[in-house]
DNA sequence: GCGTACGGTAAAGAAATCTTTACCGTTTGT
DNA sequence: ACAAACGGTAAAGATTTCTTTACCGTACGC
């Protein structure tokens, strides 16, 4: 993944150098705001992939800015203060925070946390379904598989998100018919099993690849990976 | 959304059971899991929307499960447990979970954490993407904008869905070819200028909804929400 | 052993998408 | 004021996708 942006809003000027340091020191591109009205210019001018927000600021409270944030991006926000009463941690997380963590906290658990919350987007907001060494990706239109890119018609695209969705699950032929078409399945229709013989030729599931596309019941398929 | 089910793993009997009565009352469908090799078969039954999982169980270590669980499913993993050691918790988050939460716990916090995780899940990891009140489902091939679903062609959802990530940012022409067709334009094409068309009347953009699709420089568009 | 049901693939027609072209109004620069 | 550049829309042809149909092999029940 390229190098990930993150948004430090903190008012304490100390405190957001040794943060700065430390992140930058881990390889993320690290910006810096020690006021609101300073976030919210970064926020259009970086783009951020995930912000790190004091909850006490000199210009306003952190939770009500997050709110505002959510308006603007999808980048997780994990919340740092020295609060730690219980009603406060759960104001945070309900009001739109991913996360909470309470000073003084250990700057390795930050990082996992800030990490933990990256691979997730990487997963998810992008627009990409992963399902390691699987990925889907519907902004590019295409899916990943062992470095392989293979261009997917929407269809394709469809049907295979449905089954990362779903791995490991049965799923009848129905089901997937609802979910990528919109509607039951109209009288009989082998719509279904031509595109998945489509997709498995395109992404070559069978000759021992890592996955595997069977149909352990009637009418119905399930999507695993191989196991070995 | 609908009820969401939650695998609650845990070997202490009773601090199961005070778990699955405090989430059943918070509306959760909650199913209880007092060994691996029992959480494993309930994975199979249940494919549950998020798991609680402790690290310390009879027939084995939470890590090492939760790397087989990355395996078969998308959900989010919280893990618990007594361990508060910074290692533990950061071994933990790297191994592929999402929090980490160490007893004794708030239910509340816990609670709040969990719908935390689920938010993000509901938003992301199903293929969609949301900026409120737009939803862009890949999954279903279609935007939902004020309630109204409206079918989009491949191309209409990759570029809406680069809209939407990139909301508040300009985007040169140049950038969403490449990022929708993976490579740079050819000489001269007006694909983008066509699509962008399309699908403004689709979604009826323009006429005072929610969303403007403007071009505020030379070759460049910008998608935001329209202020009020 | 036979017939049926089912999963799978391939190919062809039907249907939709994608790209290009043409044209129009507005803005920009000279 | 004029020409050129740009954003926008609409329509047509080229291309691709989607659905249906046909056909093949295997598994299952009788």
């Amino acid at each position: 993944m390229k190098q990930a942006t993150l948004l430090l809003i903190e008012d304490e000027e100390d405190v957001l150098e040794i943060n700065r340091e430390y992140f930058e020191s881990k390889g993320y591109r690290a910006v810096c705001a020690p006021t609101l009205s300073q976030a919210r210019f970064q926020l259009e001018e970086q783009a951020p992939d995930l912000i790190l927000l004091d909850v006490v600021m000199p210009d306003g409270s952190g939770f009500d800015f997050c709110a505002e944030l959510r308006q603007k991006t999808n980048a997780p926000i994990i919340f740092l203060t020295c609060r730690d009463e219980n009603e406060s941690v759960v104001k945070g997380l309900l009001k739109g925070g991913d996360d909470y963590v309470t000073k003084p906290y250990d700057l390795d658990i930050l990082s996992a946390r800030v990490t933990a919350q990256l691979r997730r987007r990487g997963n998810t907001a992008a627009g990409i379904l992963e399902l390691p060494p699987l990925t889907v990706d519907f902004l590019a239109g295409e899916a990943v598989l062992d470095g392989i890119h293979t261009a997917l018609t929407l269809k394709e695209l469809q049907l295979l998100g449905c089954f990362v969705i779903y791995a490991g699950q049965r799923l009848t032929f129905e089901k997937i018919y609802r979910r990528a078409w919109g509607e039951p399945t109209p009288g009989a229709s082998d719509t279904v099993k031509a595109h998945v013989s489509n997709l498995r030729k395109k992404m070559k599931f069978d000759d021992g690849s890592w996955f595997e596309l069977t149909s352990p019941r009637k009418n119905e398929y399930m999507f695993s990976k191989v196991r070995y």
